[in-house]
DNA sequence: ATCATAATAGACCGATTAGTCAATCTACCC
DNA sequence: GGGTAGATTGACTAATCGGTCTATTATGAT
C-alpha cells in the first residue's frame, strides 16, 4: 500500500492540509504545495485533476476520518445519555488530537470552493448522530425541542470546546475539561427528570 | 453624509461584503469588486490603500455595528438571566435581519488575511459580555465553570441558533425559536437552583 | 474667475496563476 | 532484453492579478 506511488500522492494531501489551513484555497498556489511537498508541478495534476479536485478528495477524506472516530465504541444497546457522552468524547479528542484537520473542517465545511454534492455527500456520514439524538426526543430523555435545533446546539457546543482546548494548546489535561463541557451540554439539551 | 463622495465609497464596501462572503477573499479579484460597484479600479486604490484594508474596514465596520446590535436594551441593574437573555435575543435578531453580515463575520473572524491588531481591536469590543458572564458566576447564578468554557459555549450555542434559523430562510417565525434556543443555552450554563 | 484639493476614470505593468505537454524514468511481465 | 503502462519531471503559456499612473472632472473657498 505504500509505494513510491502512494508515497507522492499523500505528501502532496498532507501539504495541501497544512497550507490550506495556513492561507486558505485561493491563497494557496499550486506551485507552493507541490515545492514544500517536494514534487513536481506536474504530479500534483496527475493525481488530482484540478485544484478544486485536490481540496475535494482532501474533504472527504477527512470527513471520512472523522465520522470513524466518533462512530467508535458506540454501542446502540446502551442508554442514550451514555451514547451521546461517547460522541461527545470521541469528537472532542479527535480534534485535540488532530488540530490541522479540525481547523480545516471548520474553515471549509462551507467553503463555496467545494460543491455542493461534496458537501452533502460529507453531511450524510453523520445521519447517525440525528439518529440517536432523535430516539432521545422519543424516549422523553431529551426535552422536546426540535431536532435540528437540538442537533445544531449539541453540534456547535463540541466544537466550541475543542477549540478552546486548542487555543490553550496543552496548558493542561483535556479530560476534566471534557467531562465538564459535557455537563454544560447534557444538561442544556436533557430533559428535567431524565438526566440518570 | 450622503454625497457622491460616500456613495461609491459604500458601494464598493457593500458589493465587497457581498463577494467575499460568496467566494473567499483570494477568491474575488478587485476588478470584480469595482466592475459590480459600477467604480472604475482606481476608486477602490483612492479609498483603500490595498485589498487588504478594504477587507480590514469591513471586518471592523461590521463588529462595531454587531456591538451595538447586541448590546441595545441592555440594563446593567436588571438581574443576569435577563441580561443574557437579551444579548441571546440581540444577537439572534441581528444575525437573522443581517445575514451577509453574519455569514462574513463567522468567515473571517480567525481569517489569516486580517491582521492580528485588527482581530484583537474587534474582540475587544465584546469585553462587556465576558463581564455579565463573571459577574453570573461570581453571584453563583451560573455554574461555576471556568469563564472561558461558559462564554465560549454561550457564543457558539447562540452562532448555532442563527444558522439554524438561516437555512430554513424565513419558513417559520423566528421569535419561538428564539425563546426555545434560550431555554436550551440557559440550562446549559446557569446553576441548577437559580434559573428564576 | 481662479485656484487648490479631492473624486473618478481606465489604460497599463510586472508578477503570479492554474494547468499543459513532451520527454524521461521506473517497475514489472514475458 | 524488449515492451508497456504508469509515475515523474519542469519549462512553458495564456490568462489574470493587485496596484500604479496620468489625465480629467467636480467642488468649494476666496
Amino acid at each position: 500500500m505504500t509505494g513510491p506511488h502512494t508515497d507522492k500522492r499523500q505528501a502532496i494531501l498532507d501539504t495541501a492540509l497544512d497550507l490550506f489551513c495556513e492561507r486558505g484555497f485561493h491563497g494557496t498556489p499550486t506551485s507552493m504545495i507541490t515545492r514544500e511537498a517536494g514534487v513536481a508541478t506536474g504530479t500534483l495534476f496527475h493525481y488530482f485533476r484540478t485544484k478544486e479536485a485536490l481540496i475535494e478528495t482532501l474533504y472527504l477524506d477527512i470527513k471520512g476520518e472523522m465520522r470513524e472516530a466518533l462512530y467508535a465504541h458506540i454501542e446502540t444497546k446502551d442508554p442514550i445519555r451514555a451514547q451521546i457522552q461517547r460522541i461527545c468524547a470521541n469528537y472532542i479528542r479527535w480534534g485535540a488530537e488532530n488540530p490541522r484537520k479540525f481547523q480545516f473542517m471548520e474553515q471549509f465545511c462551507n467553503a463555496p470552493q467545494i460543491s455542493a454534492h461534496a458537501h452533502e455527500e460529507g453531511m450524510a456520514q453523520f445521519t447517525f448522530v440525528h439518529d440517536i439524538v432523535r430516539r432521545g426526543i422519543d424516549e422523553g430523555v431529551l426535552k422536546p425541542h426540535p431536532l435540528g435545533l437540538q442537533f445544531a446546539m449539541f453540534g456547535a457546543s463540541t466544537a466550541a470546546v475543542v477549540r478552546l482546548i486548542l487555543s490553550r494548546a496543552g496548558r493542561e489535561a483535556i479530560d476534566p475539561l471534557m467531562d465538564e463541557a459535557f455537563d454544560l451540554i447534557w444538561d442544556g439539551i436533557a430533559a428535567p427528570a431524565a438526566d440518570q
